[in-house]
DNA sequence: AAGGCATGTCATGTG
DNA sequence: TACACATGACATGCC
């Protein structure tokens, strides 16, 4: 077992008591700090024992941050540039007030809470430094109280004194808790390792292929469409439209309702049924009336005629208005479009209509739900919008929170490993061999195997090792 | 006149 | 199956 590994100056550096200590052929007077290093594992020397193992890991750790590797590369990030608006994102920010005010206390702890479902943003670092909750590096460089115990104590070793000499024979190094060398053995050495019109017949809506004023006159009598140059007129007034806020406007009444046809018109029924008892009502001064006292116009189609720019001039029908206008649909589009199916469905039994008024009131009907759907669908994606770029926001404040969280553990990487190294040569100012050659830091480096130990090895046969 | 914007409409998918 | 709803794509009109 100790000729597992070739090429490995077996040194074995140890701080139990010498079982053997007329094998040392030197002192190492260092402080008991310093024989921490020792890696039996006693009580003693556990807590060293993590130090130095953490230690190992931050070198591991370091390499792993190698400086082109981004950690922020991997958060999901939108990119919205386009509409972003910066001073948007900072009202919606909680970092520029939150963070730097309270991560004095326990950065990672607010950070964590502002972002809980990011983190830990560097679990290796919990891992190895066992700083509990992700609480830890932004604070390593001011105050190192926030490393893991053994880390700290051998911080503290590492302005250690030395004092006497470490003496190594056959490679291993034994410290009494004095400060003694001992060999133990020398070979007890392990490595490290559009619009398509298919759906809505001509029939129904004769008026897609018709858009302004002129063609929308159709002299065929024979698709119920024909109009009279009096209903031209009449279109120029129009209803009020009662249209609810927030997309929930809807058709309104139109002259048209004021047309029931003795034939289409139950008057039998009108008197029990709600929203066809309306439509007994003389609609159409109302309407007017209505037109008078409200010009705008809510939630309609566009129309092929100009609007109009003064409230002096009645905005003109909508296309679905003239067509149930020229087919004398006797209900209101308003009710076409909001009332319940079944009531809906109600209401045409009230009427005796033909199929081309059939057509176009299930048009209408799909049109105008359509219509209202489109409208709540860019709300809510505008909405959407918004919602996103107050995330886009948090997201870049939390990358600056990062950021400034990497180069602080760089720092403190850095710092760790300039005390290790001037612990590695005060350590190696108190070794020489049997014949009483110092061992070189550039020649030699410590190692730790998995048993513990920690062995003087020649930097060439590590690489070898490795 | 071209482009952006708002809105209506259709087609399609989903529940 | 019918219906309501959501949504992408397109058309249209206005500025």
């Amino acid at each position: 077992m100790c000729s597992a590994v070739s090429g490995v100056l077996p040194l074995r550096i140890s701080c139990e008591g010498l079982p053997n200590p007329g094998r040392l052929h030197g002192e190492v007077s260092m402080s008991t700090n310093v024989t921490g290093l020792r890696t039996h594992r006693s009580p003693q020397n556990l807590e060293m024992d993590l130090a130095w193992q953490e230690l190992m890991a931050i070198t591991e750790l370091q390499e792993f941050e190698e400086p082109n590797e981004n950690p922020f590369e991997a958060i999901p990030y939108l990119s919205m540039e386009p509409m972003v608006s910066q001073g948007g994102f900072g009202m919606n920010q909680p970092q520029p007030e939150s963070i730097p005010a309270t991560c004095d206390a326990h950065p990672s702890g607010v950070y964590e809470s502002a972002y809980p479902e990011m983190m830990p943003p560097y679990p290796h670092m919990d891992m190895h430094y066992g700083l509990a909750g992700g609480h830890g590096s932004s604070r390593m460089l001011a105050n190192t109280q926030g490393f893991h115990p053994p880390l700290m104590s051998l911080l503290e070793h590492m302005n250690m004194t030395t004092r006497g000499h470490g003496i190594v024979k056959d490679g291993i190094i034994n410290f009494h808790s004095t400060g003694q060398i001992k060999q133990v053995c020398t070979d007890d050495l392990e490595s490290d390792s559009g619009l398509s019109l298919g759906s809505s017949p001509p029939l129904a809506s004769p008026e897609n292929a018709v858009h302004g004023v002129p063609a929308y006159l159709p002299t065929d009598i024979s698709t119920g469409y024909a109009e009279s140059e009096s209903i031209g007129e009449q279109c120029r007034l129009r209803p009020n439209l009662h249209g609810a806020v927030d997309y929930q406007q809807s058709y309104s009444s139109y002259p048209g309702a004021s047309f029931p046809t003795s034939a289409n018109m139950p008057s039998s029924n009108l008197h029990t049924y709600s929203p066809v008892a309306s439509i007994k009502q003389p609609v159409l001064p109302t309407a007017l009336h209505d037109l008078q006292l409200n010009s705008s116009r809510v939630g309609s189609y566009q129309s092929p005629y100009p609007k109009c720019k003064s409230s002096s001039v009645p905005v003109p029908l909508s296309r679905d208005e003239r067509r149930a206008l020229a087919l004398k649909i006797p209900f209101s589009l308003e009710k076409i479009v909001n009332l319940p199916v079944d009531d809906f469905n109600e209401l045409l039994t009230q009427f005796t209509l033909n199929d081309a008024q059939l057509a176009l009131v299930r048009d209408i009907r799909r049109r105008g739900k359509n219509k209202v759907a489109a409208q709540n669908c860019r709300k809510r994606k505008l909405e959407n919008i918004v919602h996103l770029e107050s995330e886009l926001g948090q997201l870049r404040a939390q990358r600056e929170h990062l950021a400034r969280e990497r180069l602080e553990f760089q720092q403190n990487i850095a710092i760790i490993k300039c005390r290790l190294s001037d612990l590695h040569t005060q350590v190696f100012s108190q070794l020489h061999d049997e014949e009483g050659h110092p061992y070189s830091v550039d020649e030699y480096s410590l190692q730790q195997t998995n048993d513990g130990n920690i062995y003087l090895v020649p930097r060439n046969a590590a690489l070898a090792g490795e």
